[in-house]
DNA sequence: TTGAAAGCGCTAACAG
DNA sequence: CTGTTAGCGCTTTCAA
């Protein structure tokens, strides 16, 4: 029950703690004989010594800690998953964190809570935040002096990192490729259209697509709401009450196609037959989905490594170099459109 | 970007840092005076001060950080949320940790990974696991003198809290339900079975179910293999293969539902109408599975509340109670499932 | 009602 | 090659 500490290490090897804190952290500038090393390493398996990082940290200035932030941006959802996308990203931010040796602290926030102290009172190496926007909060990090890197957003100081994907362009592609099959009258669903937002960014480019193609961009087609799957129901009845008036959708979110899907066929309106979908995201939801959702994917797994990466690199860097980092999207065409020549 | 301390704080104010402390920390034994006191949270706000929680936890041995285990018990999966269980859990882990003050320390591990040292490292005041096995590592966590609740494991040990459902009952009532529905070849469909896990627990459950009813357990009704939506799809393709025998199946988890509906549905089975399935979990899957799924419903997010609660009562306690808690089940009836007269 | 001092477990100059 | 020393930022007796 009582620790061992590396003061005992020290005593049942013979020799002092900071040797054995030499051993163990194989410090580069020092060098121990063999023979010491080895008697060192052997009290430390003998005794169970585990490090304690707290105090490690305390000293060196490094936790090897990442903060992860999920700020809760749909008012009213307490909890963090209302999209599963979280948990993907999550997921490989983990197993690339713990690859390298890094730990996560993980935390939702309320949209107007503290970023500062859930981070900086843990001393993490780095910050890294998932879809936020600008304000007082984020400011307050820059005095943390680690880096803080921003995950989907907008946000444009060059005293964070960030990572996203072409928002707009994908946009555009979802909606250019149901023009192409025919489509003429196209709805928009999405999260909360919000500046800084990559909400605003997919609106900008369905907008851009359908000016291309010379079609009108009809206010009653938008559909905002918020992310998640409730959303989706709604808003097909949204749909229906507005008159059916398109013959097909482009929807920001897996799981609000989930949603919409479930709530059109409710209300027997066929799948694609009746209206098409394309989505957003690729989430495992998508594949499950009847029909299978035509949807633009984004590498989550490689949003998650990227923005580890970028916060060690940071970390390890001298100075503050911004980077900025967009990925690739790219259509996965499934069973969710179809072709539309009649459309007037 | 030079952090502040306690120090700085304690001269702003005109007072020792030990008085700081007092104040920060409403030490109950002490009493300062309102004036200082004002002082003192005056300085506080006016220098932006944030406790290092790291030197906090160094010398008063508690940290306000509750570790999250979530074990890898499926091989070949390097990430943690192959099911949207641990998703749905972590979420309302999270969201009630903080509500108490607490941060989440979260790491998946390899299932041989030395779960002790993750936790040690940081000087947790808990630890959460989910679904582990019995094993050295779980040993080893007891000389941690912090209370751990194994969460849907069924470890046989008094040094650890459990919370978990009635897995055994639950299956027993699915299988039930679909018996009442007058099948009569019901398939078991589930992860891996192993000793001291849940699906083992189920398949008793679903093999009692049978007994009662007089029904012979087929060897080739079950199907065993891990917990994701590839495998529901495997084991659709190898139901067929086996010669479509059963007419209902009760499936272990929602996300191997998916597959299997999916990859059943692909090959022109008809759920329900072919197949009656009743599933587990009801995550939000459950819902959006199209038909939607007939399943046994657990509260996951009661899951996580009381998993955290457990461990912060237990941390309160001078002694060890080791505190067992088994959440109720109920069966959620949608559309996976139909009435069948014609079974031989 | 407050402060001084010791120490939590570790690292990092600096000596030797 | 290894030990001594001085903290990291905070809490907590013990005295005043």
């Amino acid at each position: 029950m009582k620790r061992v500490s590396i003061k005992d290490v020290a005593k049942a090897a013979g020799v002092s703690a900071s040797t054995v804190s030499y051993v163990l952290n194989s410090t580069p500038t020092e060098t121990i004989s063999k023979e010491t090393k080895q008697r060192v390493m052997d009290a430390v398996s003998r005794l169970g010594y585990v490090p304690n990082l707290n105090a490690r940290s305390l000293s060196s200035r490094r936790s090897s800690l990442i903060g992860v932030l999920i700020p809760q941006t749909e008012p009213g959802k307490e909890l963090m998953f209302s999209n599963p996308f979280y948990g993907e990203l999550l997921s490989s931010i983990e197993y690339t964190a713990r690859q390298h040796g890094y730990h996560l602290l993980l935390s939702g926030t309320k949209e107007d809570q503290d970023y500062l102290s859930i981070a900086q009172n843990r001393g993490v190496d780095g910050v890294i935040i998932v879809g936020t926007y600008p304000g007082e909060n984020l400011n307050a990090l820059k005095t943390l002096g680690v880096p803080v890197v921003l995950v989907d957003s907008y946000v444009k100081d060059d005293a964070f990192h960030t990572i996203g994907i072409e928002d707009k362009e994908g946009a555009r592609m979802a909606t250019r490729y149901l023009i192409e099959k025919g489509h003429r009258r196209i709805a928009f669903v999405s999260g909360s259209i919000r500046e800084n937002g990559v909400n605003i960014k997919r609106y900008q480019g369905y907008c851009d697509a359908m000016r291309e193609a010379g079609l009108p961009v009809d206010e009653q087609a938008v559909y905002s709401g918020t992310v998640d799957y409730e959303y989706g129901i709604a808003a097909a009845r949204e749909f229906l009450a507005r008159g059916r008036k398109q013959t097909a959708a482009f929807v920001t979110a897996d799981v609000i196609s989930m949603g919409l899907v479930k709530g059109l066929q409710q209300n027997h309106v066929r799948i694609p037959e009746d209206v098409s979908i394309v989505s957003f995201d690729d989430v495992y939801l998508s594949q499950m989905a009847h029909p299978a959702l035509t949807t633009i994917r984004q590498d989550i797994g490689e949003k998650g490594r990227q923005a580890v990466q970028l916060v060690l690199n940071a970390s390890k860097a001298k100075e503050h170099h911004h980077t900025e980092c967009i990925l690739p999207l790219r259509l996965v065409e499934r069973e969710s459109v179809c072709e539309r020549r009649d459309d007037p």
